[in-house]
DNA sequence: GCCAACGTTGGC
DNA sequence: GCCAACGTTGGC
């Protein structure tokens, strides 16, 4: 039984269209307690939303998977590196990372708009006010939810959804 | 570019 | 342990 993620990158840092071509990458750089809690907790072959972040709409672009459970960030005790952390050294490591794999990318974004008009979905982290936080867990649920109000605004780009197993 | 909301830091 | 100050996120 997998469970279901929203993973936040800024497309300008990293895309769906970046993960697409390396077909897969790891998840580093996350340097919030919450986010990295929940990378702890992630399971091979879950399912996650790959949002885009600041830019222009925001919103869903597609799905990867995760292909590597948490493993030590360790750009974290890398002094060269944007995501160097002091308190984070090779003996005693305070971030991870995960890998993730491509799975789909979307024929248009899902915005944050339009997931904000669904009552199904005011519940979601994502959607509230004030939310900054980059990785959440989503429900079977809203899901299911969203992958339906994908499909009733266009067909997917090329073949239908295949990660049901 | 602005700024609200949030998380973290550090003085006390 | 409180909380002001600061830095960051991320929508708009």
């Amino acid at each position: 039984m997998s469970n279901y993620w929203l993973m936040k990158s800024e497309p300008d840092t990293f895309s769906i269209d970046d993960l697409k071509r390396l077909k897969t990458s790891p998840w580093d750089g996350v340097r919030n307690y919450q986010a990295r809690n929940f990378m702890k907790e992630m399971k091979k072959d879950d399912l996650v939303f790959f949002y885009h972040s600041s830019c222009s709409p925001p919103g869903i672009a597609g799905i990867a998977k995760i292909s590597k459970e948490a493993y030590p960030d360790h750009t974290s005790w890398d002094p060269t590196h944007t995501y160097f952390d002091s308190k984070s050294t090779e003996s005693n490591p305070k971030w991870v990372m995960v890998d993730v794999t491509f799975v789909e990318k979307w024929s248009s974004i899902l915005t944050l708009a339009a997931l904000k008009q669904s009552p199904a979905l005011a519940d979601m982290l994502l959607t509230k006010k004030g939310s900054r936080l980059s990785v959440m867990p989503i429900t079977k649920n809203e899901w299911e939810y969203i992958i339906t109000m994908l499909k009733n605004k266009r067909p997917l780009a090329g073949q239908i959804a295949t990660y049901h197993q």
